[in-house]
RNA sequence: GCCUCUGUAGCUCAGUUGGUAGAGCAGAGGACUGAAAAUCCUCGUGUCGUUGGUUCGAUUCCGACCGGAGGCA
């Protein structure tokens, strides 16, 4: 039997930090981050990073590991996330896995392993510069040969999953579909306990971002952003691609439209939450707790705790 | 007051030489296995401002009226 562990999940401001700090003060925990981007240091304001205050002395992992000009991964986050929740286990604590990246949790949570992946190898850039040129139904026509199933899967625009399916199989001679199959087939890494936040009315849920987008404008988004490009951080680097980052580079370096900037980020979040729900609703496991208009925060808190009493935490 | 332009999907607009209409954005649903806050797929019926007239038939032509923009006074 796997290690027992509470999961945390919810679209973008819906109070996952809160209710995992909350949690771990109750159930003698450490939070492990779950979110791709608060992985990097310097992007405090618009990743919406817990502050010491709000930490309230509970340790966190997983959270300022890498560099904004870094490159992460999937891959790199579950060997890290894995190392930090079994040491939390070793010292007889509970680990609370707390974030909005589904693909980190499920990764974690699976045991999956991840095909061997060599990054100075120019392969990569080869085949995204013939998916470039050639096209999709191209690659795909050529994928096909190997891995008919995958082929058959993937949407010839769909760029990034047919070149990584083409580099699986050219490195390690081995078809995605089958390496998938293999990792599914590995026994789960840690047991879930999932309580997932959300809420009642959808208009509740834009307020919230739209507010929370509003007060990282007063804490200082722009002078963040402007404080990395300034550093050298590069526009194109994975860090920069994050809602509230990208938006407001462009802004900074182009018209200067900050308050466009703040609503453009606001348009991108509200959409990014609406993808993280068709993500977490598939899991038919989790405990919902859903926000009122009004925020109860004694009501969720208690509803929480019941259910994990009930369940034996 | 007069003249001109304008009123079509939540928004911005296209269009129908008269046979009840379509794009982008927004929105909804879905996918997702080393970029995932990324990436990708699917979904478009709305009194065509109102009301008369012409017509077999009007959103399309004509009139009036009601909004909006501009111009002349």
């Amino acid at each position: 039997m796997p290690p027992k562990i509470i999961v945390i999940t919810g679209p973008t401001a819906s109070g996952k930090t809160w209710l995992a700090v909350e949690l771990a003060k109750r159930y003698n925990g450490e939070v492990v981050s779950a979110d791709s981007m608060q992985i990097y240091r310097r992007m405090d304001i618009g990743t919406a990073k817990p502050t010491p205050e709000e930490m309230q002395g509970v340790p966190h992992h997983m959270i300022d590991v890498a560099g904004p000009e870094e490159d992460f991964s999937v891959a790199r986050y579950v060997d890290m996330a894995a190392a930090a929740a079994d040491g939390i286990l070793t010292r007889g604590k509970l680990p609370i896995l707390a974030g909005g990246t589904g693909l980190y949790i499920d990764s974690l949570l699976s045991g999956r392993t991840f095909a061997a992946f060599d990054e100075n190898s120019p392969l990569r850039a080869e085949l995204e510069g013939r998916y470039a040129r050639e096209g999709g139904a191209v690659l795909l026509r050529e994928l096909a040969q190997a891995d008919p199933e995958a082929a058959a899967r993937l949407h010839p625009n769909d760029g990034k999953r047919i070149v990584r399916a083409l580099e699986v199989f050219l490195t390690t001679g081995k078809t995605i579909t089958q390496h998938n199959k293999d990792t599914k087939a590995a026994p789960p890494r840690y047991s879930a306990v999932t309580l997932s936040l959300d809420f009642q009315r959808r208009e509740d849920m834009w307020d919230r971002i739209d507010r929370r987008v509003d007060r990282m404008m007063e804490a200082g988004l722009a002078e963040e952003v402007r404080g990395l490009l300034d550093s050298g951080v590069p526009q194109r680097c994975t860090a920069m691609q994050a809602i509230g980052y990208k938006e407001m580079a462009a802004a900074l370096l182009g018209d200067g439209d900050i308050r466009a900037a703040a609503e453009e980020i606001k348009l991108r979040s509200r959409q990014y939450a609406k993808r993280q729900r068709t993500w977490f609703r598939r899991n038919r496991e989790a405990k919902t707790l859903l926000w009122g208009t009004e925020p109860n925060f004694a009501e969720v808190l208690q509803r929480s705790t019941a259910y994990l009493e009930e369940i034996g935490i």
